[in-house]
DNA sequence: TCAATCACG
DNA sequence: ACGTACGTGATTGAG
């Protein structure tokens, strides 16, 4: 089949200098940036397979067709100096590549581009319309597609007419008109002035096109009816400026854009000659491979792929009889792929690939999700019908809105993709199936996935990990998001209102010690009102002024009384704000907050919570403790808590052996007293406040990557001064010295830094040409092992306590991990028992019955020092401590 | 949408 | 000569 793809190349290359940020020339000086990153993406889409392609540019040099209104992108940024030559090295290389180029005199890329996919409609071939630019939307119909870059460049999303309705809910010619209405900033359309994008879509529902809403005027009614008479002209000139052109004189034809691979061999030399190695590598691959001149082909095999992924049958269902046979013929099968976008899509090893279209149109009313999900509970039920899919969490989520539970999960591709690569996890399907060349088709790419990922998990090592703790664990985590935590909402609004007086008086404070209003939590009018009125002396920069954050203001105190006035607003002002306002936002129904676990996001292996985030609830001051007695245990029950006891440092005793740190933990203590001692040279019970303090700075330096110039920073101290103290700390702990060099050198030839369990974290930054970024990589290196460790012995402990309670018949539930605790919340009378239990979990000891993968990895998790884990209970998360 | 700030481990 | 401690997420102000 026939496609074109045509390109807006100014829209492109801006999106890509932006977005290539780092410096980047050819032997010849000329810059590359802008070049690298077009060139990427023009790569990508001649693997769509087009065999017509057009790159259009904006001509510059004349007028453009809004020679009327001159104001028109009068707002637009200048080119950049070093993005300029990088325009005609552009167009030689296309053109060395066999690619059409077009440019037309006071026209304009979109145009170019309108008037070529007019064309193309004429001729029936399908065009895809690659830009940033949000105005080709008007473009899209039924034969026209607009792929749009979003952030950066590599990310896009293709626009037809249902995706547009989805997004604006509006139709490729209502773009037009709402810009006339609403106008647009960043293109200097004035649009009516006072309407914006609500009222502009509510006139566009009304009336249906802008030459209506404007003839309707008198119809509504006030200032609304006032601005819309007064702003027809506006409207209509900005009607005709918001519409691109399909009828430019282009003097080019759909035919002249003819594109065959072969071609591509030309651009080798010069892609060379720009120092684009990468890129002239991959051009070369692709000329040497031929246009297949179809839709790419499903068939063609993967030496890794399992037997029988290839879909042999397809079964639409459309009706609930049809869907409550499906559910007889999948109760036989072992294993099902599943998954839910526009439609479920069930896909079994035998090849079958169902389709469940949900939710439908008015003209097709298609099932209901809750009656699909409900007719095939007793499969998704079955423990015994193992279950693959892309996000399992997620999916089970959406299967409990409607009562449904998930068993027997095998495969979860988010999680075995982040175990294969933490750095970029994939968002969707679409890109991770894009990323192995698998086209996307539901739930048979999901099972074909699993196959491909699998050998990648055995290849990197990992496999253990992935089955033995973080698949249990997508499972544990569900069932701590539908647990959440119980929350005394009036005890919250009872601190809230009891600060708000508070607040409000040092707000006129500082008011009145500024001599005027100013908003406090603006650094830059506090930056002025500290620095230029009040002449205190600035300590140090940011990016965009001077710093005003809490390490200036504690050295500024007593300089002027605003400066307390000021550390004292702002720290209420964020307890309110996040630890109360916006809890009492998430706080669902039932009195509970439930969170949302990551389990791909960060790049050591540790959990995350977000909306809301419960791992960072104030526990370091006494006002910020007192919110923790509104999160409570459930009626009836209690809170019970635990908390590894420095497992980063154990996990650093461990790993690097270290005798000295090892024996202080052996034979027990205060660490960081006994740190100082033998920093300091003195015997333990001579080390004062100020020394042990100092060796818990150093301390968290040696876990997060040595440096003496953040040692400095942290301790207020010289840079010669702290160079002393991690000269000696290195000096006494010679094991550590060499851990840490060991481990910068291993991250250097393998290329990642790895846990205790395989878990691994890529260093590209190691190969940086920046120094800094080399620099931080060492400190990676060094920290990874150490953080990522103590990650995996938590998560590990969580499924032991998860499975150990369920087996044990226990109502106990876990409710929420914060890196080295964990809480459950528990029935009076088991109260013992599982605090008990929680213990071993985390203690690592042995269960019985306890799968063999876990006790594989488990093997490797186990410490040469003793852990320790302190257990508390109470009614309130504040009195588990 | 980004930068600054700050809460936690 | 460079300029930093490791890992997160939420809120606010401002362009």
């Amino acid at each position: 089949m026939k496609k074109l793809i045509a390109i807006d190349g100014n829209s492109l290359m801006f999106r890509a200098y932006y977005a290539i940020q780092t410096a980047m020339t050819s032997r010849d000086g000329v810059p590359t940036n802008a070049l690298h990153g077009f060139t990427s993406m023009l790569l990508k889409l001649i693997e769509m397979d087009p065999d017509h392609m057009l790159v259009a540019f904006d001509m510059h040099g004349g007028t453009f067709r809004h020679d009327t209104y001159p104001e028109y992108k009068a707002g637009r940024r200048e080119t950049p100096e070093d993005l300029r030559p990088q325009f005609p090295a552009l167009k030689d290389l296309l053109r060395s590549m066999g690619i059409a180029v077009c440019e037309c005199f006071r026209y304009e890329a979109d145009d170019i581009l309108g008037t070529i996919a007019k064309k193309a409609e004429a001729d029936g071939i399908p065009t895809l319309i690659v830009t940033g630019d949000r105005d080709a939307l008007q473009l899209v119909s039924e034969s026209t597609h607009v792929l749009l870059t979003k952030k950066g460049i590599t990310e896009t999303v293709e626009y037809d007419e249902a995706k547009l309705m989805e997004d604006y809910g509006l139709t490729p010619a209502h773009m037009i008109d709402l810009k006339a209405l609403m106008g647009d900033n960043s293109d200097n359309i004035p649009g009516i002035k006072g309407i914006g994008e609500k009222t502009a879509k509510t006139l566009l529902e009304k009336y249906g096109d802008l030459e209506n809403v404007l003839k309707n005027a008198e119809n509504e009614k006030g200032a609304l009816r006032k601005k819309l008479e007064e702003g027809v002209d506006s409207a209509r000139m900005s009607y005709e400026i918001g519409t691109i052109c399909r009828e430019a004189p282009i003097g080019i034809s759909v035919a002249d854009c003819a594109f065959d691979r072969s071609t591509l061999e030309g651009g080798v030399p010069m892609m060379a000659k720009l120092g684009l190695r990468a890129n002239g590598a991959r051009l070369r691959s692709l000329a040497d491979s031929k246009n297949t001149g179809a839709v790419p082909a499903p068939e063609e095999p993967k030496p890794s792929l399992p037997e029988g992924t290839a879909v042999t049958e397809r079964v639409e269902i459309a009706s609930a009889e049809e869907l409550k046979a499906a559910v007889l013929t999948l109760s036989g099968e072992k294993l099902i792929a599943v998954h839910a976008d526009e439609a479920l899509t069930v896909f079994t090893p035998g090849g079958r690939l169902m389709t469940i279209r949900t939710g439908g149109s008015l003209l097709e009313p298609g099932l209901d999700p809750g009656e699909i999900y409900r007719t095939l509970a007793p499969v998704f039920e079955d423990a015994n019908i193992g279950k693959v899919l892309f996000d399992g969490k997620r999916f089970m989520t959406e299967l409990a809105a409607y009562n449904v539970g998930l068993s027997g999960l095998a495969f979860d591709l988010t999680v075995a993709d982040y175990l294969i690569n933490a750095l970029n996890p994939a968002k969707d399907l679409e890109t991770l199936a894009s990323t192995v060349g698998v086209p996307e088709r539901g739930a048979e790419a999901v099972m074909r996935l699993m196959g491909i990922l699998r050998a990648q998990l055995e290849e990197k090592e990992v496999s253990d990990l992935y089955y033995g703790v973080e698949l249990p664990l997508v499972t544990v985590l569900f069932d701590m998001e539908q647990t959440g935590f119980a929350v005394d909402a009036d005890a919250l609004r009872t601190i809230g209102e009891g600060m708000a007086g508070k607040i409000a008086e040092l707000e006129r404070k500082a008011y009145e010690e500024a001599g005027h209003k100013f908003n406090i939590l603006s650094p830059k009018q506090l930056g002025v009102v500290l620095f230029e009125e009040l002449g205190l002396p600035p300590q140090k920069k940011t990016k965009t002024g001077y710093s005003t954050d809490s390490d200036v203001l504690e050295s500024l105190a007593g300089m002027n009384p605003i400066v307390e006035t000021v550390i004292e607003y702002r720290f209420l002002t964020k307890l309110r704000s996040t630890f109360i306002d916006a809890m009492l936002k998430k706080l669902t129904p039932d009195g509970r907050i439930h969170t949302t676990f990551n389990q791909n996001v960060t790049a050591t292996g540790r959990i995350s919570s977000a909306e809301p985030n419960l791992q960072n609830i104030p526990v370091r001051t006494p006002q910020g403790r007192e919110i923790r007695k509104a999160f409570i245990a459930s009626p009836g029950r209690v809170l019970i808590g635990a908390d590894y006891s420095q497992i980063e440092l154990r996990v650093l005793a461990h790993l690097s052996g270290d005798e000295a740190l090892s024996g202080a933990f052996i034979s027990g203590g205060d660490i960081h007293a006994r740190t100082a001692a033998e920093v300091f040279g003195v015997p333990q019970d001579e080390v004062t406040k100020e020394m042990r303090s100092a060796a818990k700075a150093v301390n968290f330096g040696i876990v997060y990557g040595i440096s003496e110039f953040g040692l400095a920073n942290q301790l207020g101290i010289s840079r010669k001064r702290a160079g002393e103290y991690m000269k000696k700390y290195l000096d006494r702990f010679t094991g550590v010295h060499d851990y840490m060099k060991r481990s910068v050198e291993t991250g250097k030839e393998r290329g990642y830094a790895v846990t205790m369990t395989g878990r691994r974290r890529e260093l590209p930054e190691l190969k940086s040409g920046n120094y800094n970024t080399r620099e931080f990589g060492k400190r990676v290196a060094m920290n990874m092992p150490v953080q990522g460790s103590a990650a995996d012995m938590i998560k590990l402990a969580m499924v032991r306590v998860h499975d150990a309670l369920r087996d044990g018949g226990f109502e106990a539930k876990l409710v929420l991990q914060i890196h080295d605790e964990l809480l459950i919340d528990c029935p009076f009378e088991e109260a013992d028992r599982a605090a008990e239990l929680l213990h071993e979990c985390m203690m690592g000891a042995p269960r019985k019955g306890e799968l063999p993968e876990t006790t594989r990895v488990g093997e490797r998790m186990k410490l040469n020092v003793p852990l320790v884990a302190d257990v508390a209970r109470g009614n309130s998360w504040f009195d588990t401590k």
